[in-house]
DNA sequence: GCGACAG
DNA sequence: ATCTTGTCGC
């Protein structure tokens, strides 16, 4: 994907935004209801299935889940991953019954090239102290982190440290902590443990990630069920020019 | 042209 | 992200 209109105007809108963040220490001693954000899709087709989970503290019980189905408007383009999937998550958490203290996204946040990844975007969207907890390290390098679950090392992107590698389980991959909105790193990291019950992924994400798998496969059987009656996938329209109501707008 | 490249 | 078989280890 290249620089076309949109892509330019993202760019804009993502680096307004940005200087929007704040870094907030975040109340983890108060803290008690952690959400998590994650899509899943199929292949070839740009139909999004969101998932937002609510998670309880300190016991990590699944309180409150949310599924969504939405056609995507955007293709992934690496570091416009909020266009694609900012709106079909922000109408999840809409109908979430919860006001959650905070929200993990399975994505960056100021491990961006333009310090705006999505965990910035739908913090800022909710007003809602957010951070990003990715399975991949989007270009930054880091050395290697210790053994031991808690184990850290910085993240760096472009020379300056952006977030950190984190071990949150023996034996497995790190996962890369960034902030995203009205969150300090270390409370970030120190939430990203407190989430991670012996798995690599904390609960709130790893949580979304099967209910949003689930949810395509459900969404799937259904469709087959319709028979004539399934949506037919329409190609996705791209790119797409100015007035398009698919346009970088704040409302998403 | 080639390799990188969150999800 | 998804596509895919087997394989290694607790």
């Amino acid at each position: 994907m290249t620089a076309t209109p949109a892509v330019q105007a993202a760019w804009a809108d993502q680096t307004a935004r940005a200087a929007r963040i704040r870094h907030d220490p975040l109340p983890l001693a108060g803290l008690r209801y952690v959400a998590g954000a994650d899509t899943s899709s199929r292949r070839g087709l740009h139909i999004l299935h969101a998932a937002i989970t609510v998670v309880r503290l300190p016991d990590l019980a699944l309180v409150e889940v949310v599924t969504l189905t939405q056609p995507a408007t955007w293709p992934y383009i690496p570091g416009l991953l909020s266009y694609r999937e900012a709106p079909v998550l922000l109408a999840a958490f809409a109908q979430l019954k919860h006001r959650p203290d905070a929200l993990i996204v399975d994505g960056h946040g100021l491990c961006h090239p333009r310090r705006f990844g999505l965990a910035c975007h739908l913090g800022l969207a909710l007003d809602l102290p957010a951070i990003g907890c990715a399975k991949r390290p989007f270009g930054a390098t880091y050395a290697e982190p210790g053994p031991a679950p808690g184990d850290r090392a910085p993240l760096l992107l472009d020379e300056a440290p952006v977030g950190l590698a984190l071990r949150t389980r023996r034996g497995s991959a790190p996962v890369f902590v960034s902030v995203g909105h009205r969150a300090a790193l270390d409370d970030a990291a120190a939430l990203v443990l407190a989430c991670a019950g012996g798995y690599r992924l904390p609960a709130p994400t790893r949580l979304a990630h099967v209910e949003a798998n689930a949810q395509r496969r459900a969404w799937a059987a259904e469709q087959a069920a319709l028979g004539d009656a399934a949506v037919r996938p329409a190609p996705l329209a791209w790119p797409i020019e100015p007035g398009d109501d698919r346009w970088p707008n704040p409302t998403c």
